[in-house]
DNA sequence: ATGGCGGTCATGGACCGA
């Protein structure tokens, strides 16, 4: 089974890109972060015609999230804990794998910038109450997948020069520690698990050719229990719909289990 | 670089992202 998470900046915006990844990598399950759009506009038909089921948590014109699937997801929750600002960052359900029932969490984690405002309060306060709130779900399952765009920059080699980001929202210890107490519950950051010096991103911003350049950023992640590292069979950082027209700012991450 | 680019929308230019 294919699970993979794509902060594809706009749904709508990038409709053709979405269709284009589903039928060349053929996911099972895709994780969308900031769609960028309420539930009544988001292109249900478009992705059943290609075998996949929505299930959207919608706003007007920022943040959103969303689960593609061409298996059966139950229990689909929004509300793991209350949003200060009711924006909609947090969609989870399950999945029966073999004898394994997985809790899959999707998030868009708040961006935090510019330090100092209550945008970064607001981040902070969203991952104390999400770290609260997995540490409750762990205690009626041990298999948990979290993925989505975290926004947290997990450690130097992560990030093509680091040196500037020491007062960054997306990488003050501060947040980082946020990061590091997850995997203290007993997750992995899947990736760097599999990939001890690996230095490769996940998101390129759209200026001065930052792509080409590859000054990028390593924010999407896979974090999931020890529970289920036996059934990991990859880890991919997909490249590609990066390269594309029209493109995200940021790129796949794919996982496989069996 | 208090900008650069790209998305949204009470379509203007403001606000947001990382």
């Amino acid at each position: 089974m294919k699970i993979s998470s794509w902060n594809v900046n706009s749904v709508r915006a990038r409709i053709d890109n979405v269709i284009d990844y589903l039928k060349t990598d053929k996911p099972d399950i895709l994780f969308l972060q900031e769609i960028k759009t309420e539930n009544v506009n988001f292109p249900t038909e478009d992705f059943k015609k290609l075998g996949y089921d929505s299930y959207v948590f919608g706003q007007k014109s920022y943040n959103g999230v969303a689960f593609l699937t061409k298996i059966k997801i139950q229990n689909i929750q929004t509300n793991l804990f209350k949003d200060e600002l009711k924006q909609s960052r947090i969609i989870a359900g399950d999945i029966q794998l073999k004898n394994k029932k997985i809790n899959l969490i999707n998030i868009y984690v708040p961006n935090g910038n510019p330090v100092n405002t209550e945008k970064y309060t607001y981040k902070n306060n969203w991952l104390t109450k999400f770290l609260k709130s997995i540490k409750k779900n762990l205690t009626l399952n041990k298999n948990i997948i979290i993925a989505g765009d975290f926004n947290i920059i997990p450690d130097e080699i992560d990030v093509h020069n680091h040196e500037k980001y020491l007062n960054d929202a997306l990488f003050k210890i501060e947040i980082r520690k946020f990061y590091r107490e997850l995997l203290n519950y007993g997750f992995k950051d899947i990736y760097r698990f599999l990939n001890k010096d690996k230095q490769e991103y996940t998101f390129w911003d759209y200026m001065a050719g930052s792509f080409q350049k590859n000054n990028g950023m390593r924010i999407d992640h896979f974090l999931i229990t020890d529970n289920l590292i036996e059934n990991i069979k990859t880890i991919k950082i997909n490249k590609k719909p990066r390269s594309k027209p029209k493109p995200s700012d940021h790129t796949p991450i794919e996982l496989e289990l069996n």
